[in-house]
RNA sequence: UCCCCGGUAGCUCAGUCGGUAGAGCAAGCGGCUGUUAACCGCUGGGUCGCUGGUUCGAGUCCGGCCCGGGGAGCCA
């Protein structure tokens, strides 16, 4: 038997059989009544920017009582034909034959989501409701389709996803602050005999975190498996109040091995032009909606990124650009400084107006994993720039050279005993590898224009906010 | 953590020189209409973030605190 029920998104294609009763559930968006004897209820369920207007007429037993009285939010099973509408705005609706009330709003005056503009910092407080909204359905259903094009990409280039550690005893990953993982009594912690608190008490027998990255980790996979990703969420405790900065936010970090830093940029290059070519195709008309309403020109900036080459360009090739840029930087350039954030959106934004990759950053900035270059001075370090965002991608070429590694590690000043397993990939038949970290959020912010990380993820975990 | 801006009705905001609270939307009621963020009228709705101070009188001025946003740093 034909399933009766059909989501907006099939009723408004014209895919619901209109010789025949249906059935389609949703909350109400609106409602307008007619003194024809009839109401217009607009159903959404979030299959569909577009609600389906549900047209209710007066003849229903429950219209007085029930129908009228419908207000944002309530939730509802309506039964009916679908038939062309005779008005503009919609291409089909349903003619209810009932209309059966499945939840109630028991305050409409305090309901906070309104058919109006709400702000996306309002929104921000009510993350339970925000998801009612066109801009926040609509960047659920992009956030979903990105994941599956970024998974069916590497599926088909022979990747395997490793699902990487979430609880890491790796203290120092050198990607930032991590938040402590201990089942100990905190208002009464054993000691050692120094007065030290004594972490062979705790769960794991040692101090714990959460992870602050997988690549430690999925390089061990890497040199089985040659192709590898990681896809899943990642934490930094840092105190970070930014756009584009969350506590908990998810990360892609494919590792190829057999490869150098120039194979890293080109995986790089052609993952986001691939998934945001998906995009376009999958999810038009989420992505009309934040052009019209969130940044214009945005589907016409994606399609020039699939269709043009990324610019790549040495770090020393940067500075010479922004040295020359005629700008006044509140941070002068030099070769050896990092790059600011003013540096990168110049380099972004107003040099290539384009993503841009810059690669081999000077080795006194960057991690200690990171593979040494031939002149001394530079590592095979890599950062994708975007305009808007900033860096949404930082990788490398990784040091596969056990000697080098260990000289590097202590110029870090990082316990090499730490590291036992990871040294071990250097002493075992090590190979030439590389990967990269894209941040999940700040490539959804980029794709649907929203200017902060904290609306690309469901419920955003940022200093003091963990609310919902 | 630092710098800047802000906090007034459910939401978005206005509030002049310090004189006792306003609009639009939402909600409730009524009118009108195959309507389209409908429209028109009426009604209800306020701990002016908290706290202390100055003043005859504070949403407004001053101090402290809390919360939010933007920028910087850290990074993805």
């Amino acid at each position: 038997m034909r399933d009766p029920v059909f989501s907006a998104r099939d009723i408004l294609a014209g895919k619901a059989p209109q010789d025949t009763t249906v059935k389609v559930r949703g909350w109400v968006r609106t409602r307008r009544d007619s003194k024809a004897g009839i109401s217009f209820v607009q159903l959404v369920d979030g299959s569909s920017l577009q609600p389906v207007q549900v047209v209710a007429p007066n003849t229903l037993p429950n219209y007085a009582d029930e129908i009228l009285k419908l207000t944002a939010g309530c939730a509802l099973e309506a039964e009916g034909r679908i038939v062309p509408s005779p008005a503009k705005g919609q291409p089909f609706e349903m003619q209810a034959s009932a209309v059966k009330v499945i939840g109630w709003v028991d305050n409409p005056d305090s309901y906070p989501i309104q058919p109006k503009p709400h702000t996306l910092e309002f929104l921000r407080d009510v993350a339970h409701l925000r998801p009612r909204t066109n801009v926040i359905a609509a960047a659920t259903r992009v956030r979903h389709t990105l994941a599956q094009a970024i998974h069916r990409f590497f599926d088909e280039n022979g990747f395997y996803w490793v699902n990487t550690p979430i609880i890491t005893s790796s203290d120092a990953e050198g990607a930032g602050a991590m938040f402590r993982v201990s089942t100990l009594d905190l208002a009464n912690l054993p000691r050692t005999s120094e007065g030290a608190i004594d972490f062979t008490k705790d769960f794991f027998a040692r101090e714990a975190f959460l992870t602050v990255s997988g690549q430690l980790n999925v390089e061990a996979y890497c040199l089985a498996l040659s192709k590898v990703y990681t896809f899943g969420p990642t934490f930094r405790a840092e105190n970070s109040n930014t756009s584009r900065h969350l506590a908990e936010f998810w990360m892609i970090e494919p590792e190829i091995a057999f490869a150098d830093l120039s194979d890293d940029a080109t995986l790089a290059e052609r993952l986001l032009k691939h998934s945001f070519r998906h995009l376009l195709d999958a999810r038009a008309e989420d992505l009309a909606f934040f052009d019209e309403r969130i940044e214009k020109g945005l589907v016409a900036k994606l399609e020039g990124i699939v269709a043009s080459e990324f610019v790549r360009m040495d770090y020393g090739e940067a500075i010479s650009i922004l040295e020359r840029a005629g700008e006044n930087f509140e941070f002068p350039v030099k070769w050896g400084v990092d790059l600011q954030s003013e540096h990168e959106r110049y380099l972004t934004e107003k040099h290539v107006k384009r993503p841009v990759i810059v690669m081999n950053y000077p080795k006194a900035i960057k991690a200690f994993y990171m593979r040494a270059n031939d002149d001394g001075r530079t590592v095979a370090a890599m950062d994708v720039l975007a305009p808007g965002i900033g860096e949404i991608i930082g990788g490398s070429q990784r040091e596969e050279r056990l000697e080098v590694l260990d000289s590097r590690m202590a110029e870090h000043g990082i316990d090499r005993e730490h590291y036992g397993w990871y040294r071990d990939l250097r002493r075992y038949g090590t190979v030439p590898h590389a990967g990269f970290g894209l941040g999940f959020e700040r490539t959804i912010a980029y794709v649907t224009g929203l200017a902060n990380v904290r609306d690309a993820i469901p419920f955003p975990r940022t200093p003091g906010n963990a609310r919902y």
